[in-house]
DNA sequence: GAGTGGTCTAGACCACGAC
DNA sequence: TCGTGGTCTAGACCACTCG
């Protein structure tokens, strides 16, 4: 039985994990099956319960097990064949790509009736809406259209350079003073329209990632909603699923 | 100064999350601004140091605060305006949708030579390919095609019903006792193709979600490649963020 | 050197599931 | 009733950052 090396820089939670999740992917451990109990591990391991506990979370957030109190902790089904894609600002996201992350606004309007879907999704124009359209630039070239709607309430004048960095939640709380509370986001493809189809430069049909993103004040009413098309061609999303490393 | 009520159901570490969230939230502690430590918060709130690293993980693994060995923990900047989508397997979206998942094996067969795609992948064909296509059906509707191309190594007969459940890792598993411990997937949009579009009952060319996925053995080699093409009319990916709730 | 987060221990009580 | 995971405490040592 491999043990625990306590002299190393890799602490004894993480070297736990490793040993258990190489069991797990060489078969030591099958899906469905139960591990020894939280006590046992510590015993065996020579460690106290609260770090087999740490090491255990720490699978369990991979997916490799899942814990049910009462009964035990039992080795997951999949662990492979799953993937996890995050989408953080653009501006973040250009820059790990090692591109120049680019804005232009294309229009800035008040709008006195909001579009169809964003009716469909609850949405009320009341005093007004705020249309904002800007394109996202990668090294120059358009990646990406990105259409905003958010209930218009204060007077305050709109400047232009608020639109280059900030996010949408925070233009929002600074132009109705409603906290967003709560974000839905909806991933599909679809064919570009005519209009953001010559912003991004391709042409008229062409697949586009669309991201639509909704943004809820806490009595649970969209303030704000926007959409995102994606060139196909030069966009995309990426999930990695590795084993941990022995040494970290 | 709101209290920890040690009476509740709901456990301290929760109940001071949503504190903390709320603070964040309504803006009393702001995007950049320092947490109080973790030992001030142990005696403002009279809980064990323990206890107020179980809830500031909670905070952190949902993106509202980080921390800083040394330094101390911030409150981030975005929270909303970000989303995470995950892809388990087909069978379980389905039911979780409320639809009744189906498979259709369109075609499975020995091959000599690679596609284009997985060869640039660094794939090779060795001593062959096996190869096989499934349709995935919600209430017997087309909603995706499947592509798999996986190592041909040991002389195992294909069995058709392999196919309806397991996983690809399994599978490949299975036919070539290799064992995959990392997969990379890529999500982007593209237009369909001839052969695809018959088999999803759409025009050539419709938007779909593409889907790819490698698995990789441990000496850092493909083993097993997929292709998913699902239409953009049918399916799409969401993701939800909202606040703590003050309950469990 | 003082303060911060990162890790670990030993022991306790609770809620749940199975017998 | 017993074994399981879920939570909490009090105290310890370490690694890192900063003045």
């Amino acid at each position: 039985m491999e043990k625990i090396n306590k002299n190393s820089f890799t602490p004894p939670f993480y070297q736990l994990a490793t040993i258990l999740e190489k069991k797990i992917l060489t078969g030591q451990l099958k899906a469905g099956e139960s591990l020894p109990s939280e006590n046992d591990l510590g015993r065996e391991y020579e460690l106290s319960r609260t770090t087999v506990r740490k090491c255990l979370s720490l699978l369990a957030e991979r997916g490799l097990i899942s814990t049910q109190q009462g009964k035990g902790t039992f080795v997951s089904r999949p662990s492979l064949d799953r993937a996890e894609f995050l989408m953080g600002e653009f501006h973040t996201h250009m820059v790990q790509m090692g591109k120049e992350p680019g804005y232009r606004l294309v229009e800035v309007r008040f709008r006195k009736e909001l579009p169809e879907f964003a009716v469909e999704l609850g949405m009320t124009a009341e005093q007004g809406i705020l249309y904002y359209c800007r394109l996202l630039l990668a090294d120059t070239e358009p990646v990406a259209v990105e259409h905003k709607y958010m209930l218009y309430i204060k007077g305050r004048p709109i400047l232009e350079n608020e639109f280059q960095y900030k996010a949408f939640s925070e233009i929002i709380t600074i132009h109705t003073d409603i906290l967003p509370v709560r974000s839905q986001a909806v991933l599909g493809a679809e064919s570009v329209g005519e209009f953001d189809a010559k912003l991004l430069n391709v042409a008229q049909g062409s697949p586009v990632l669309k991201l639509q993103q909704a943004l809820y004040a806490s009595d649970n009413r969209p303030i704000g909603i926007g959409v995102f098309y994606y060139r196909g061609d030069r966009y995309s999303l990426v999930s990695d699923i590795h084993p941990l490393k022995g040494e970290r």
